[in-house]
DNA sequence: TTGTACGCGTTATCAA
DNA sequence: TTGATAACGCGTACAA
């Protein structure tokens, strides 16, 4: 690790003339010496000490990623498809711009903001943010923050959340079911709060739109740790009779039942129909293929990030980011079974 | 952002005698004066600048996690479910260890080294090497370095590759189909290098040491590339008919195998047999069910991690761990069709 | 056009 | 038990 004062030394001049040929101050260095100090620095490879830079600075280039994780949903959130492909398109954007990713994933905000605060982060990606979680992280941290298919950010006017429209995607797709002639419409979650509660809005409203009533029962819930799971879909296979078509809240759910369903002998869409949220690979290569309600995942990412560099360049940005979403009709829903 | 220097003032005692108690020196500090800088420190929820403290430690703290993409494969690495499982373990361990994460993707492996060596990371995971990247890697940076998945490292006694057999894996799988009846077994894959090289290897073995010989055209290659996927799919399910089986290099690429062909009529396992190799979401969730190679991808990453702190703490390593595979039998792989 | 000197926040050394 | 001071590597006023 070769340093600039060492490569002035050698080059008998002084640290500032070489710091300015890095920096390629114009007009500050002789085209002569820039030519020497530049080719010794291609020569030894020279790589700045980001720590010093940062310090000295007071900037640091990187954007902290923060992942809330809600208790025991799964393993590692980054396993989760929908958080990958999320990561996927920040990161992509986060590199083009020069700047550095530091994931960081915990179920406790403080020690989100302890992180934040300690690598002092120019800017900040947040996801899964419930609650009262946004106040609290507005007050401790007041660099740039972006959050991510947040609903509880009500008064915070210097955070920009990037979503979709949850309600009004099921919405859509469960008038879609009702419009196939389905009268006894189930929803599948495994939570009720931000993303899924919107969506069960939605479901709601679609179902007293079209007159039909909802009752308790109509909420199936899927307890998704792998020692609950198979006991939930038993019971929730046996419940689906009651029903000629479920509303998963996301693809992976959706898929998940389709398999049980079939090692049950039911089949989908002529026993019952299917359909999700999200439309991943999941349920492209599912047979039946899943109809669903797209959403671009990736794009979610790339967007959040692109947000976050025009407040760091100090540009206005809006409250309220909300990307479409749209149906992807494939082979999961279908009329209902005949009698029922 | 409150410094020791100011707390120090603000309790009119030095800047020496705050950090003494920060790092509980022992002996170092009367209980009275640990007690009052203690409280104010937890008053005023101080939190350390790392840049300094890197800087007068010359210590990051952080763990470099380098994923060399490959040209054009996925749009983003992460996104690959297997990597994204990878990352999820390497994360957890980091997490626990007290280190933080940065990851870095590129196809250039200078680039790579630049990122690694400004950032001065304690330790480097590296996925997706091949050839003589391991090389020229290990004479830049004399850290600690673990490899995933890697088979170009002969003769890099510092480095540890954490992997499975490849290509026992494959050659238990193909000798189960063989041993199902089949005696004309494809292979598809997308690419001969590194791990797919050795899982070719693998199939060839199974092939020759049952006696049957192995013709250029049972290799099958997919594109994954967006654009040419669908026209390599239509190809390949053209040349399946003469295929009592395929084995595939993953279960990404034999669960997109398995839809197509049942697009197109031909059902599995009754019209042909598809084995995979990863056992994920994907194969499981399918139907008929994947039969496939496991291996626990999560575990990869922990170990790797684990290793890396190994090394890091100066303990002894091998230069090589191997992960154990597994068959999963489950619904694709039968005896062949009639009269085949 | 080049060089000197200082500050960034922390830790470590050594003296008091 | 405490405090002064140097060092880490870089950037930058300001002086030369």
């Amino acid at each position: 690790m070769i340093t600039i004062k060492e490569i002035a030394e050698r080059l008998g001049m002084s640290t500032t003339t070489v710091s300015n040929v890095i920096h390629g101050k114009p007009g500050e260095v002789s085209e002569d010496t820039r030519k020497k100090v530049q080719d010794f620095l291609d020569e030894v490879d020279y790589v700045p000490n980001i720590n010093a830079r940062n310090l000295a600075q007071n900037e640091s280039k990187i954007i902290g990623v923060a992942l809330k994780a809600r208790a025991n949903k799964y393993e590692n959130l980054i396993m989760d498809p929908f958080v990958s492909e999320l990561i996927g398109g920040i990161e992509e954007t986060i590199r083009k711009e020069g700047y550095f990713m530091m994931i960081y994933i915990s179920q406790d905000t403080e020690e989100i903001m302890r992180h934040v605060s300690t690598w002092n982060v120019d800017g900040l990606i947040l996801f899964g943010m419930l609650d009262d979680d946004g106040n609290r992280v507005s007050t401790r941290y007041k660099k740039p923050i972006v959050c991510i298919d947040t609903y509880s950010l009500d008064g915070i006017k210097h955070f920009t959340n990037v979503g979709i429209d949850d309600e009004q995607g099921i919405y859509d797709m469960v008038s879609f079911i009702i419009s196939k002639g389905h009268k006894r419409v189930a929803f599948l979650a495994d939570y009720d709060n931000g993303v899924d509660h919107e969506r069960f809005k939605g479901y709601r409203r679609a179902l007293s739109e079209a007159g039909i009533e909802f009752h308790e029962s109509d909420y199936l819930e899927l307890r998704p740790k792998s020692d609950e799971i198979e006991e939930s879909l038993a019971e929730i296979c046996e419940r689906a009779w009651r029903f000629t078509a479920i509303m998963c809240v996301s693809d992976l759910y959706a898929v998940t039942l389709m398999s049980a369903l079939k090692d049950r002998g039911i089949s989908v869409p002529e026993g019952i129909s299917i359909a999700g949220f999200d439309d991943n690979l999941l349920g492209k290569f599912h047979r039946p293929a899943l109809t669903t309600v797209h959403q671009d995942v990736k794009k979610k990412g790339v967007v959040a990030a692109e947000t976050l560099f025009r407040k760091i360049r100090g540009e206005n940005t809006e409250e309220q980011i909300t990307l479409p979403t749209h149906l992807v009709i494939r082979d999961s829903v279908t009329a209902p079974r005949m009698g029922a």
